[in-house]
DNA sequence: TCGATTCGCCGAATCGATTCGCCGAACAGT
DNA sequence: ACTGTTCGGCGAATCGATTCGGCGAATCGA
């Protein structure tokens, strides 16, 4: 069943089925109206292959995710379901590539065969390969985060240095002179991936600038590293009385290990963080954070691709978030020395 | 650059080019080493929509996910990872629609456009219209979950009901008498989540052979709700010393709710459970749990679908899944009456 | 009434691949 | 030397849409 079905079927030709379809010129009225029927009787919809071969484009979106194998966190899957939600709005539909390094097959089929019209890529590395090699082809494409060296290209970043340095000054306020932060994982770090590197960079700065002592631990993803962090942290650095942290996943953890140790938030210990909101309020008690709007992001993203879509070569654009920080239970005075 | 482009640099014909590219003819072998070094050199690949155009397939897979606003569970995380990956090792694409009822734009786009040779459908309900429709387009899909009426489909499931019976019978056997299970939340079993009727049934079930007293309970999937539940639930059956959940999302919040009334695991109270693996482990103390592998699951779906895309009409498979119970941490022998 | 517009629709070209039929040349068999 | 086969490659048709130029009829103005 194809237009020239259509055509048949209403008496015109396959053009006149096409300008009903499309409104791009006027079609009298009788004739429009029993095309119309002919289409909603057969329930006709055009072939996508076709008109994408015509168009020039595909009304797809590419969306590059990590594997599998390393788990997403609340974050990223909040990225993932609010682009395609963002997109699904704008009528464009989005494909999926898992992967992580360079030279992977599904990642090269999507960006090389004409199967989308633009990519989104997320999890960047301050040195990016798939960003270089998205930039020799021509294909448009908005990443969530940044590279090191990130005029040339569009992205949505969250201002990671900015918070962090935000709750140590929190932290500060309230007379914590010994703060840890609690980074993502050591092999994320290693790998050059940015909120870790920034993350640290504002906690030096702000540590410094308020004249702090600050450690800081790398630690994975997970509840169960989350505990043996801080139970290392407690041993190894015992004049630590607060935490900041950007590692979602281990905050459960992080909380159990507290708990465990015998201190209890926020009465003898205080932790700030940034976080989804999700998160934050799951934490017990409530934890005091700056909630990344990881939905409004991917809507974001979207919103950038879809503009570097219609114009090409306009500069990039970028969007650097800070959101505020939501007060909640998870933070007090310092408690008095042990 | 297409495909004539390589042609006229490799002095060959189109045909030519094509049969290189796709073996179905022999070439001899200095034609053949002569196109394919200028297909290296201009780093040349086929136009996806032109093929899919010709070929009258796409190489593309659709995976319908619940709508954003509804929070994907860990579980179902998994579901689509795996299927993503599993897609990928297979040299096909995903392209996502996020549908949660009838008439969905997304999903009318993705099944009608012929823009994805198959469907994976996910959280299926007992009565689903988008199945129906699946069913009266000749499209192939295979669902996550099943329908009520489910032999003429093809689908990968859980067994809910046996797996929760087992957990029952567990608990019977450690003595417990008085037990509870916690249910996904009322909506979805409201709105005919299989699951949620199947687990049950097989409480019931199991409740019935053993002679215990069972109690149910609704639950929304997330942690503050499942310490509201279990609160209510100690004061409305104080007898009760074990719960069998579905729910992973609400386990955290379970555990914690038992922790605040003075009920510590397992000494005074059991927990039983179906969740993904990585719930169980990070549960403390570790739960007791038919891990439902929800990576297998994926692959398997993929699979199923891309037999039943080769040959159409053979008739449908299933596979309905009972991964054993891994003894672990969260259950015991039910303590002396309070 | 006649030429100039406007309107509505059609036909054909086009997008970039795949595939079938066919045609020369080389080669084998008697 | 003549016929039948095999081999390598070419040309054209095809998939299902979009879009531009053009054509006949209706409408308009003077």
């Amino acid at each position: 069943m194809n237009i020239g079905e259509i055509a048949r079927q209403a008496g015109v030709s396959r053009s006149t089925v096409s300008y009903v379809l499309s409104g791009r010129r006027t079609v009298s009225e009788p004739t429009r109206r029993r095309v119309q029927q002919v289409i909603d009787e057969l329930d006709y919809r055009p072939n996508a292959s076709a008109r994408a071969l015509k168009e020039g484009r595909t009304r797809v979106l590419g969306l590059v995710i990590p594997p599998a194998a390393q788990r997403l966190t609340d974050m990223q899957l909040g990225f993932v379901a609010s682009v395609v939600e963002a997109a699904a709005e704008a009528d464009l539909d989005v494909l999926l590539s898992p992967s992580g390094g360079d030279h992977d097959r599904s990642f090269e089929r999507m960006i090389t065969g004409r199967r989308v019209d633009g990519v989104i890529l997320m999890e960047i590395r301050l040195e990016d390969a798939r960003v270089a090699r998205l930039q020799q082809t021509r294909l448009p494409f908005v990443t969530i985060g940044r590279t090191a060296h990130a005029d040339d290209t569009c992205w949505v970043d969250v201002d990671y240095a900015t918070l962090i340095g935000r709750c140590v000054h929190h932290l500060a306020d309230l007379g914590h002179r010994h703060v840890a932060l609690v980074n993502r994982s050591a092999e994320l770090v290693a790998a050059g991936y940015g909120p870790g590197h920034r993350a640290l960079a504002g906690f030096n700065t702000a540590v410094a600038e308020r004249g702090l002592s600050g450690t800081d631990v790398c630690c994975a993803d997970d509840a169960a590293a989350g505990e043996q962090c801080v139970q290392r942290l407690l041993v190894t650095r015992p004049e630590v009385t607060a935490i900041a942290t950007l590692n979602e996943a281990a905050l459960p953890g992080i909380g159990r290990g507290l708990e465990r140790a015998g201190r209890t938030v926020p009465k003898d210990f205080s932790i700030a963080g940034v976080a989804a909101r999700h998160w934050a309020e799951d934490f017990r008690p409530p934890l005091t954070s700056a909630d990344v709007p990881a939905t409004q992001m991917g809507a974001h993203a979207v919103e950038l691709l879809r503009e570097r879509i219609a114009t090409p070569d306009t500069s990039p654009r970028h969007l650097l978030l800070s959101p505020p920080i939501s007060l909640r239970a998870s933070t007090g005075p310092v408690p008095p020395a042990r």
